[in-house]
DNA sequence: CTCCCTATCT
DNA sequence: AAGATAGGGA
């Protein structure tokens, strides 16, 4: 079997064949690490600056098998650089950093490392490093094994018979009998090593992608303008109008939930309305321009607000109802004066009383603020029950 | 020809 | 489910 045949050779043949590249701000480490890469036989290149990095990566793509950089460097961004060179290049990289909080190290693979190590590094992870090469291209051959190509033979066949499985560069180590370009295999781009790689939207990416939208107003976020606000190396425009779709459809799917929830709260206030000895009557708002444009909250004429259900100025708010996409879920949260100032049209909801609802329920996306207060028309002391909602 | 959008594919 | 690809049409 192919894959015990690789698993002999590992690990002495194999580091010997592994180029590296290192980016760090400090000299003395690249130095270190140089040195430990002599020490077992990896051939290494290094960095002091991301945009060196990026510049040797960009002229020729399958220079390298294996990128190691320091999480926090003064030129570039790093977290950038890890979704472009995992992504696009699609080879594997390491994150390194003094920094071992939890948060930090789920950043870094959920942004695509394969690895992370907290400085200051132990001589045995250069020693072992070579296993994420190794790991790529085992998963690599164990795809290709599985299905058939365009002449019905097995991956497998061919790869006993003649046709390369793996990276070219590395071929000696696996077998030498190799020669290049399987038969019709994409000549387009020789791209690094594996085939078209397909784009992560991490949390990170997707953050900025939705930020980006939300700061192009309106439906002018288009994907040729997404992209261009987003500066992010490597991404096509094809990339983000394919991940604009998902989110157009992922906001269309909220929509409806609201749109439920909506009238449920248009019913509970229309009974409002026709109860006089209501004890309390309700305004929605809409909480969702202000995740954008964080200055003031515009009321809406949501659900087609009755013009009677501006409070009177002595009005008392009690509860605020948040709402969400989900169905199930609502929450409420007090809200006083120093929350909103003014009540009717005018209302202006502070934002800060947003984030601290945003903190208080954090798996809960603030959609609509429903306000209720005490109808002083009533004489009734009893407060901040949901009360039919 | 470029770009956007939708449907369809993997 | 998430991302890629195809094709119609502006």
């Amino acid at each position: 079997m192919a894959l015990s045949i690789k698993k002999e050779l590992f690990p002495q043949q194999f580091s010997s064949n592994i180029r590296l590249l290192v980016i760090d701000h400090d000299i003395n480490l690249l130095n270190a690490i140089q040195n430990a890469c002599y020490k077992f036989h990896y051939s290494v290149k290094t960095c002091l600056k991301v945009s060196d990095a990026l510049n040797l990566l960009k002229e020729k793509k399958d220079s390298f098998d294996l990128v190691l950089i320091e999480a926090k460097m003064p030129d570039m961004d790093s977290y950038g650089f890890l979704r472009y060179v995992t992504q696009q290049i699609n080879i594997p990289v390491i994150m390194m950093c003094a920094d071992n909080r939890r948060s930090v190290v789920i950043k870094a693979i959920d942004d695509g490392a394969c690895d992370y190590w907290t400085k200051p590094l132990c001589e045995t992870l250069i020693q072992n490093m070579w296993q994420h090469v190794a790991r790529k291209l085992w998963n690599k051959n164990k795809n290709l094994e599985l299905s058939e190509d365009e002449f019905g033979m097995k991956r497998q066949e061919r790869y006993d018979s003649k046709l390369p499985l793996i990276d070219p560069k590395l071929e000696g180590v696996i077998n030498t009998s190799v020669k290049q370009e399987s038969v019709e295999n994409n000549n387009d781009e020789p791209e690094s090593s594996t085939k078209k790689a397909r784009v992560k939207w991490s949390s990170e990416l997707h953050k900025k992608f939705v930020n980006v939208v939300m700061e192009l107003n309106v439906d002018k976020a288009v994907p040729k303008k997404i992209l261009a606000r987003m500066n992010e190396p490597g991404l096509t425009r094809e990339h983000v109008a394919s991940h604009l779709q998902k989110y157009k459809q992922f906001l269309k799917r909220g929509e409806t939930k609201k749109q439920k929830k909506q009238n449920r709260i248009a019913e509970a206030i229309d009974t409002k309305i026709s109860n006089e000895s209501s004890e309390f009557d309700f305004q929605a708002y809409n909480a969702s321009i202000p995740r954008v444009v964080p200055n003031n909250l515009t009321p809406t004429s949501f659900p087609q607000q009755p013009n009677n259900l501006i409070p009177p100025v002595n009005a008392v708010p009690v509860n605020a109802y948040q709402t969400d996409s989900e169905e199930e879920t609502s929450s409420s949260a007090s809200i006083n004066q120093q929350n909103c100032s003014g009540f009717g049209t005018n209302s202006i909801i502070n934002p800060s009383f947003l984030n601290a609802l945003d903190a208080r329920y954090p798996n809960v996306q603030v959609q609509n603020i429903f306000l209720a207060w005490h109808n002083p028309s009533t004489n009734s002391n009893d407060s901040t029950s949901s009360n039919g909602l």
